[in-house]
DNA sequence: CTGTTAGCGCATTCAC
DNA sequence: GTGAATGCGCTAACAG
């Protein structure tokens, strides 16, 4: 509880007057040489910060983020990912901080290019992205690091780029604890399967692949075999899929377990319970209403979740650090964990938010 | 990111000054009923809330927080604890807040009778409580009502006590998921044990009941039956407790999981790698060091965690809202998730603090 | 009882 | 280039 140094302090300090530490403080220029050493020394000395919201006060500029996400529902992965934006957005009201979305459809390569496209010129401050098309973000985010424009990622983080902070998930240890689940419903000698998304190219396809790795070599580490067989889950053809995963539980009977490597596990539990098969234990990713539901009913076995309203409340914190104190923050990856949700601790993640 | 209403919009719309509305808003009194009864329409209508920050920057008075929870070294429970409340006291820090805090010794029912009477006169504006002893608790929450001194509890609710939010996980439920993760990890033929802690009416007690109850319903909802000893561990007589585990195993040889309802699992699995005994998984709670060095080497089989630096850090929040905006907040029990931890995403809840 | 004024930490504007 | 002056939302002290 040390007194907080003012701007006042710093400019006595430094033999100055507080205008010119302001100026030196938001880098505006007009600032000789010998005042730019003398105050910086002071601050680096002191390690002052200014209060964010005194400043906010009295500051005109406001700064316009974009948010850059899929579309989606509330209950929806990437709708709690928006709601712990916004939930921040109302926590730093006081901030003079304005935001804007440019949404995309997250199975459209084509949407979301035009989306991507249109940011550069949307004037922002700073933007959130929610990558989804690896080679689609590389082209944002090499347009914004030559406008000097900062971004941070949620969910996913792309190679190549660079931004100013992070936050996703260990893809590869995800796959792991979904290897362990599996292997502790199911008894071993049971035959297990891993359920992936048709399509490749899109839809957080390297965090599948991440996923599936660390699935992997989870069942190498183990001191006994156990049989995997792979399958794929088209949302986009419900009814050919629907199909597809009968016959192959049909051909490989003796398969008592599947991971499902999106959030899609709701659709594989549906079909089970429509067709009256009771015995394989499922697995899945994301906390999304349609999983609830089969967590409660008993036909999803465990959910992976990846605390999606929390990234995106921090995402904002860091955006605010990000452009108001503009300094580089030393750890930009910032890992969120994997919590493991089963029946029987479902409802204490229910009303829990962000922050 | 409609416009915010300020004091003076407040003041034009009431036909009263700005200085006026401060002292409704504060109740300050010397106020008319007319004014008041004009003023408070306009805010209830507007839905106002002043700006926290700015209004620190004016505030005379200073806020002081009493912290009453138990002693503990960092990487324990209440360290935890008390980490999540330094978290926030940070990011408030400009607010007008101070904090003390009044430890008691969590095994000393007179340490904490010490400490919990000198609290009414150390002038608190509020108090966080982290209670362990009942009835000592509630004579110092009656003396905190008498005053009108607003308190909140961590880890904990007491009965018959009128805190202004409580931030607590539900034991019961917890309970129920040691049960589930037990039958998980252990065969069905195998036997169970659960292992309280020796000492009655201190500790936490109530929680443990808690969870014992929900571990106890978890087992009777089975459609079939599983044998569940119960044994003790004493943290006081630690070479006495050695020599009466050792004996429980040998006396019961089927037993192959045990739940030990507190935080100290760490010293059952020390007791069975010490004497080469691998066959026999425990489940515990909390995240401390010792059991997070437990799960790492596999001796530990599961953890429940209840987030207790968000618990910490909450509470602060509460605190802030109930002493700055004096309103009543709806929801005055705040759940918190039991996240289950096992060595697979272990790794993923270290780095993780409060916000 | 009430409106006015000064001042908090800060950003901005404007003389110098 | 720089300091002094002004105003932001708010509280506090003062005069009526």
């Amino acid at each position: 509880m040390a007194k907080q140094v003012k701007i006042k302090d710093i400019a006595k300090m430094a033999g100055v007057s507080a205008g010119t530490v302001d100026r030196i403080l938001h880098n505006r220029g007009n600032v000789s040489a010998a005042s730019q050493a003398a105050v910086e020394r002071v601050l680096a000395e002191t390690g002052y910060r200014y209060n964010i919201h005194t400043s906010a006060v009295s500051l005109k500029r406001t700064y316009k983020v974009i948010i850059a996400i899929p579309t989606a529902r509330k209950g929806e992965y990437w709708g709690n990912i928006q709601s712990g934006i916004e939930h921040a957005m109302e926590e730093y009201s006081d901030v003079n901080i304005e935001y804007e979305y440019a949404y995309y459809n997250q199975f459209d390569i084509f949407s979301c290019r035009n989306s991507f496209a249109a940011i550069p010129d949307m004037d922002p401050s700073a933007v959130i992205i929610g990558a989804t098309f690896v080679s689609e973000t590389m082209i944002l985010c090499e347009k914004l690091d030559q406008k000097g424009i900062p971004y941070i990622f949620v969910d996913a983080v792309i190679e190549g780029t660079h931004p100013a902070a992070t936050y996703s998930s260990d893809q590869h240890k995800c796959g792991r604890i979904v290897g362990r689940l599996l292997n502790l419903f199911t008894p071993r000698d049971a035959e297990l399967a891993v359920f992936g998304s048709r399509r490749i190219g899109n839809e957080r396809a390297s965090n599948s692949l991440a996923r599936m790795a660390g699935l992997t070599e989870y069942f190498q580490g183990l001191n006994y075999r156990r049989t995997i067989k792979e399958s794929k889950i088209s949302v986009l053809e419900p009814e050919e899929s629907r199909k597809d995963i009968l016959q192959f539980l049909q051909d490989n009977p003796a398969v008592k377990g599947i991971a499902v490597l999106n959030s899609r596990g709701y659709i594989l539990a549906d079909i089970l319970s429509a067709n009256a098969i009771r015995d394989i234990r499922i697995i899945c990713f994301d906390l999304t209403e349609n999983n609830t539901r089969c967590i409660q009913d008993g036909t999803l076995s465990a959910i992976i979740c990846q605390r999606p309203e929390l990234q995106g409340f921090h995402a904002i914190k860091a955006t605010i650090r990000t452009l108001l104190y503009n300094i580089q923050e030393k750890n930009r990856h910032h890992l969120m964990p994997a919590d493991i949700i089963i029946k029987e601790n479902l409802p204490m993640y229910k009303d829990i938010y962000a922050e």
